[in-house]
DNA sequence: AGCACGCCGACT
DNA sequence: GTCGGCGTGCTC
């Protein structure tokens, strides 16, 4: 009998490959252990096992795998349960799952080096000046890889050269894998076997009196063994004594010690971890029973809690009930909500149980994360991470926390696959038969949609934490400041009035403007010419800290030029403000008080985000300059005041969720205000104040929101009544662009009629020299999701099968966001 | 996605 | 001439 293997291969490929395999092999592979499989002209590559079987494939000769990578599954049945379900939702390769869901040491590929052939006699005369550069470096060296090839010739194509000396016979080429993954060893010591014994000790001592420095090492590994009972570090010991590490190598030379490594984690938990969860609030208890009454018959269940109402406190008790029954729990959040202060929190509860996973991680700690969560260990019992955390081989899950549900963040947008977190922890909740918990004080309109039809279970926080008032918001009219002369610079009297105020009384103040950068437009008031990002269609944005122009797209940049362009005239004017400017003017404002500023410019950098909010907390920041970074549940005790520079941009947004969008920002935004026991204020700066959104911000009206935005969803045919599918055809030929959604659109109205929208041209149309096209997917609840998905594949592969449209890049984007 | 191969313009 | 750019096709 012959055995076949087909693997995923990390690669953007629907096609399932197949590989030979021994009978024996056959017995030991298990699917979701790691194979070394040849793919291509030479390279080897990691593929998962997913099935063994007997039928062999007709149309070609199948390889043989290299090497088998795992004594035992690395992914479990569960995990690939999930992927299956991802890649078919959201129409992607299960290889492109793998790849995401993968810590990327887990996935090795081979490196291709040249070896000296060492039995052959090689006349240097035959060898041309390139050839013999190489084989004279192979001399000193007995492998060369490919980039030191490259830098040996200095040239990019060296294939040539390679190939003519392998012929020749001077040397071979080689595959070699490499493993990525490195267990961190720390380094220990103990007296060496020798001299273990009390007279060889005294031995020993004699004969160290003359080194008296390596004498004191020996003493003090004595006292630290005596009084810490365990294992002696290196730098430990090396710290104590005061002896610095090439005396103790010399002391490991001698043998007179003996070290030893021991595996540890990268990311270790120093503390306590015993305190008590807190005790809740009477809202909060019953918000708790409630939560617990709703899973006994449903499966998730929404919290909707106002801003600062304490969600996080009920997240802790139900997290702890399920700790003690020894079951797993994940808590999702967004990636930048994921602070050390929440962290802290949870670890002075649950101490070392804790994990955390975001994309700051190496690829190293991730593997660490991984491999303790599959092996059910106590120290990965409850995950907190961002969206890719749902990926992480869960054993024993018994609940999965979504806190900020409503975040948009949680869909993946670039690569693929392109999967809603939230949505995705639902399935992978069910697959393991645990519960979800969404939560927000400003649920997606899908969620609470979900909850209305008796979908989701239902609960509502609706008072803040230790009855803490909402604050009081206050719509501050443009048109009408402007017209009366009531502006400095873009701040209303009434903002600086209320400013001035709450910097009076000691609070701080956070101003919320949802544009980085000093001005977004740069533009001649001479000629109207305003200079634009060479790759993207969008006007370059206006830097002042670096006087600079930037792209936000691409992130192209050139120095602010001193006349315009086009005419030569020095009449260069800015339009629209960013945070750059807001920060400016507050200097000029209150140039007594110390402000900073929180956006992607100031936070690059692994700390730079932290380093601003403890900042804040510690209160050596009295204003706060930012943009929506701000609104992630942050928890600052001493804000008072919040100011909405602009909300019309937000508004206007051309999006069918911008309003929906809008009201959780805002929302989100002023409950950064009011933490304390006095009543926070909130001014939202517009030109529309009547504007519907607007009216319900200020009065925290979200059913009144929920119910109005439904209408349009429903007039509309948008989600959460419609599912939608977003195709984006992506290429650098304007005209090639055009033919090819043309084209795809009508294959697709000959099926989905008057459901297909466009193709259309996004708002920015070319981004990094590429020409985007949209068309958009209308699919009403009726209708099968399975089917459309299988005609939409299959006009797909026919758009493929033509020449001129292979090159089209086609982004399937499964309930886009 | 990579990666090789092949065609073509741009230079030492 | 050669080098490197980019377009095309293939991977069990």
């Amino acid at each position: 009998m012959t055995y076949f293997l087909d693997v995923i291969l990390p690669i953007p490929l629907q096609k399932a490959f197949t590989y030979h395999i021994t009978e024996a092999e056959a017995q030991f592979i298990k699917h979701g252990m790691r194979v070394a499989v040849p793919f291509g002209k030479s390279k080897i590559y990691t593929a998962l096992a997913y099935k063994i079987h007997t039928n062999p494939p007709t149309a070609y000769e199948a390889k043989t795998i290299h090497q088998i990578l795992d004594e035992a599954p690395i992914v479990t049945d569960l995990q690939l349960i999930l992927w299956q379900w991802i890649a078919g939702y959201y129409m992607c390769s299960l290889g492109e799952v793998m790849r995401a869901a993968m810590p990327n040491a887990f996935i090795i590929e081979s490196e291709t080096v040249l070896v000296r052939n060492e039995n052959i006699e090689i006349s240097e005369a035959t060898l041309k000046d390139d050839e013999f550069l190489i084989y004279e470096a192979l001399q000193y060296q007995s492998s060369l890889k490919i980039e030191d090839v490259v830098s040996i010739l200095d040239k990019k194509r060296i294939l040539p050269v390679v190939n003519s000396l392998v012929e020749k016979g001077v040397l071979q080429l080689q595959e070699e894998l490499y493993e990525k993954y490195k267990p961190k060893l720390v380094r220990y010591v103990k007296l060496h076997e020798a001299h273990k014994s009390e007279e060889k000790l005294q031995e020993l001592l004699e004969i160290l009196s003359r080194a008296p420095k390596q004498r004191e090492v020996i003493l003090t590994l004595f006292t630290l063994e005596a009084s810490e009972q365990k294992p002696i570090k290196v730098s430990e010991l090396s710290e104590r004594s005061g002896a610095s590490t090439s005396i103790i190598k010399t002391l490991v030379d001698k043998s007179i010690l003996q070290e030893y490594f021991i595996q540890t984690d990268r990311v270790q938990f120093e503390g306590e971890g015993d305190e008590q969860t807190k005790q809740l609030s009477d809202a909060q208890t019953q918000a708790l029973e409630a939560v617990k009454g709703s899973f006994d018959t449903k499966s998730v269940t929404l919290l909707h809690g106002v801003t600062s109402s304490g969600k996080t406190e009920i997240y802790v008790k139900l997290i702890e009930e399920q700790l003690n029954l020894g079951k797993q729990v994940l808590y999702l959040l967004p990636e930048i909500a994921l602070t050390t202060q929440l962290v802290q929190r949870l670890q002075d509860y649950f101490g070392e149980k804790v994990a955390v996973f975001h994309s700051r991680y190496s690829s190293n700690e991730r593997v660490e994360v991984w491999q303790n969560l599959k092996n059910n260990l106590e120290k990965a019992q409850l995950v907190i991470g961002a969206r890719s955390a749902l990926l992480l081989p869960f054993s024993n899950l018994g609940l999965i926390i979504v806190d900020e549900e409503h975040e948009q963040s949680y869909k993946q947008f670039d690569p693929a696959p392109r999967y809603h977190a939230r949505d995705a922890a639902v399935v992978l909740a069910n697959i393991h038969k645990a519960k979800t918990l969404l939560g927000s004080a400003t649920p997606s309109l899908e969620s609470y949609f979900n909850a209305t039809q008796n979908k989701y279970g239902f609960v509502e926080l609706k008072t803040r934490f230790n009855n803490v008032l909402m604050p009081d918001i206050e719509l501050v009219d443009l048109a009408d400041k402007y017209k009366r002369k009531r502006m400095n610079g873009h701040f209303s009297d009434r903002l600086i009035e209320e400013m001035t105020e709450t910097l009076d009384e000691g609070f701080q103040i956070i101003l919320f403007q949802n544009r980085r950068g000093f001005s977004p437009i740069v533009e001649c008031t001479t000629c109207g010419n305003s200079p634009q990002c060479p790759n993207c269609d969008v006007s370059l944005t206006y830097h002042q800290y670096k006087d600079q122009l930037r792209c936000h797209y691409c992130g192209y940049y050139s120095v602010m030029p001193k006349a315009c362009q086009a005419c030569g005239n020095a009449t260069l004017d800015t339009k629209g403000f960013g945070t750059e400017q807001i920060e400016e003017e507050v200097k000029t404002l209150f140039p007594e008080k110390k402000v900073a500023r929180m956006d992607l410019d100031t936070t690059r950098g692994k700390h730079g985000f932290e380093r601003i909010i403890s900042k804040f907390e510690q209160q050596e920041i009295d204003i706060l300059v930012g943009t929506q970074m701000l609104t992630k549940g942050l928890d600052f005790r001493q804000v008072k005041l919040v100011g909405i520079m602009n909300a019309d941009n937000l508004l206007n947004f051309p999006d069918f969720r911008a309003h929906e969008r809008s009201y959780q920002l805002m929302t989100q935004v002023a409950g950064r205000a009011g933490r304390t026991d006095i009543r926070g204020k909130v001014l939202i700066q517009t030109y529309n104040p009547h504007h519907n959104i607007l009216q319900q911000v200020s009065t925290n009206a979200y059913k009144e929101m929920f119910a109005e935005q439904m209408n349009d969803r429903y007039n509309f045919k948008y989600p959460p009544i419609y599912r939608l599918i977003k195709i984006t055809l992506r290429h650098k030929d304007y005209n090639r662009v055009n033919l090819a959604a043309d084209w795809y659109a009508k294959s697709l109205r000959q099926v989905f009629k008057a459901n297909v929208l466009g193709p259309e041209f996004p708002p920015i149309s070319r981004i990094r020299n590429l020409f985007n096209k949209n068309i958009l997917i209308k699919i009403p609840q009726n209708q099968s999701l399975a089917k459309t998905k299988e005609a939409i594949i299959k006009i797909d592969n026919s758009f493929n099968a033509v020449k001129d449209f292979r090159s089209v890049r086609v982004v399937l984007n499964v309930d886009n966001y």
